[in-house]
DNA sequence: AATGAATGAGTATTCATTCAT
DNA sequence: CATGAATGAATACTCATTCAT
């Protein structure tokens, strides 16, 4: 019984060719990837590819969400969970999130966004609101209850909630780029996580 | 006919090229750049430039290096005429020349390396070897230093010099990608700084 | 469920597919015509045009002929209807047909004919078989008729009768390239109308 | 001795390049016309064609220009040249050039323009600038040059100079689609001449 | 009969690189 | 040395047509 040389899924296709695409942006970089691989990988002719995506940019941009969102969405429902200390936050779920990062799809993303980003402002701006400014918002939120509740001292990290997602962003940099010789990113993380709660804390660390 | 009071040398052509070329990929990156404009802006032609550059990879390479080689050099100097305690040249030297980083050419080639640099094994290596590795070394000695000398406490920031240049890289990045947004990347650089002396020396912050 | 009161009848299909094709022609021309688009202007699936023509040349082959046949068959009607004086036939149901011609759909097909005509032979023969020749035909009986009977003289319009409906087509012409500039095409009609029917009659003019 | 696989002609490529594109365009259409088959037919490569036409469209309006303007020259110069009576002209050097209009490559620019001339309207605005209007006002001169010289009448010729391209008009289009059952192009014309001229001095014919 | 998801051949255009001059 | 005319491989996108449902 030979295989049908078409089958109809509707439903499943945008999806199946938004992983290929990612699995080929990862290896190849947006612009070194020709859309043909792409469907191929999907397991699909390219002019299907076309019904689901006007232009390869297009793709590009679905790409990205379909990779964020989830893990946004995942974020957001740790944050509104929880019932802790910012401290044991921080120190606990947010730190478990931000770990599995390096490893995970978003360290693709972030070189692609590096890349490519500044050709597709509109994109940039979506994860601006979507994903940078939230998560940043987010983390004042936290320091600043911790700061309330006596946990913290006010200090400028109130202002520079960057400085929990820096080792994040240089983890995935620095592994894609020089794999062999990265350190222990975890041990990177949270270490700049002591460093910052100890700060906060008025402690000696 | 008279000579041209001042006639371009052969011995600079390699130079304005490269120059033209930074210039060039700092607008546009490296796969939108064409040769042909690299050309036109050196006031060189095609021809000429091909004379000197392989190819484009190889003006690539050649760029990297022409722009990395003298910061380095820069760095070297600072450290080797320093005779200040490993805290006075952290705050004072190291933290003047990495301020300089984030708006000069170098966050240029970070985005390159980031972009390009897979494609470029060679490089990437060369870019380890000349760079990385040994700016992490400098640093790693100097922290030695202060613990040997009693200003330090041997900490996990022994093996982590990473944590040094973490807010530069980010910076870089995040200025790229989100100009508008990005907080002061002096003021970043330098909490960072005092986080890790903070830490180095277990002070209360 | 109740049946849709004014269900289309399969009978119709065809005609409604040919009326949207002529619709997309007359706006895009043949080649720039999805046949999608024509589908969704009959309200038709893909499949279903399909089903009726075998390709996108028979759907043309298809709309000529449409267009064409009913109007050869009004003339048919109007000459066969006629008892008058060669000169009066010409002056009044003849100029009267033809004038209207311009602002006909007629006019799109003597421009996709142009444009697209020798791409199919066979069209062109059937068109010259039942629609030029046929035509031609019907005004050299219709001048001979006047010679016998003493109307007009004979002259070279006998074997010329396409300078009958020379301003015809280049009032479809002119004005289809020409739009804004194109003179009064009754008038270039009548005109020349008069110009030969003067020198049939031998006239002063 | 090998031929050498680069000339360097620049002189001449831009006309070897779009006679080549007035042959393809004649024998298939400008949709149906490769961009590379033309550059075949020059004896070039796709890339050099591109060179001098920056796209297919730009190709067209070239050739379009190419070959009305030495067309247009040429008859500016009978014009200017004539001390005829108008009556002489029309039928002497105005009769012989547009004779031989139906089968010279200006029929297949009609043809072309006819299929493609609406998708360019800047190039119908030219081709009427310079071509249609200068070449009906030249002949709305010498009709009323004639009248105020007491040749002619005044007639609604004045009004109407298109009756007198009409025929020529009509011969390409006739020729091109019917080649076969074409009548003599030359003897319409000159009829079109006669019924004209007689219309204009009030004779008999 | 009817649908529209799926196919894939076909094409304009770009650009790194070469080489006659 | 120096030029820039010339090359041609590479690639995004379209659309007539087919076929599983």
């Amino acid at each position: 019984m030979p295989e049908p040389r078409f089958r109809r899924r509707k439903e499943d296709r945008p999806q199946e060719i938004t992983d290929a695409a990612m699995a080929a942006f990862a290896e190849k970089g947006y612009a070194a990837t020709k859309v043909e691989d792409v469907a191929k990988r999907a397991g699909v002719s390219k002019g299907l590819l076309y019904l689901y995506f006007k232009t390869k940019e297009e793709l590009f941009k679905a790409v990205v969400r379909s990779f964020v969102v989830p893990r946004i969405d995942e974020l957001s429902a740790i944050i509104d969970a929880h019932e802790m200390s910012s401290e044991a936050f921080l120190r606990g779920p947010f730190l478990d999130f931000v770990k599995t990062l390096p490893g995970s799809p978003i360290s693709i993303l972030v070189r692609l966004m590096i890349a490519e980003g500044p050709k597709h402002p509109d994109l940039l701006e979506w994860y601006w609101d979507n994903v940078v400014s939230r998560g940043l918002s987010a983390l004042t939120v936290l320091v600043e209850r911790g700061v309330e509740n006596g946990e913290f001292r006010p200090t400028v990290v109130n202002e520079l909630p960057h400085l929990f997602v820096m080792p994040v962003v240089f983890s995935v940099i620095f592994k894609y780029l020089f794999e062999k010789r990265c350190p222990d990113t975890d041990k990177m993380i949270e270490t700049q996580m002591d460093l910052l709660i100890a700060h906060m804390k008025g402690d000696k660390t």
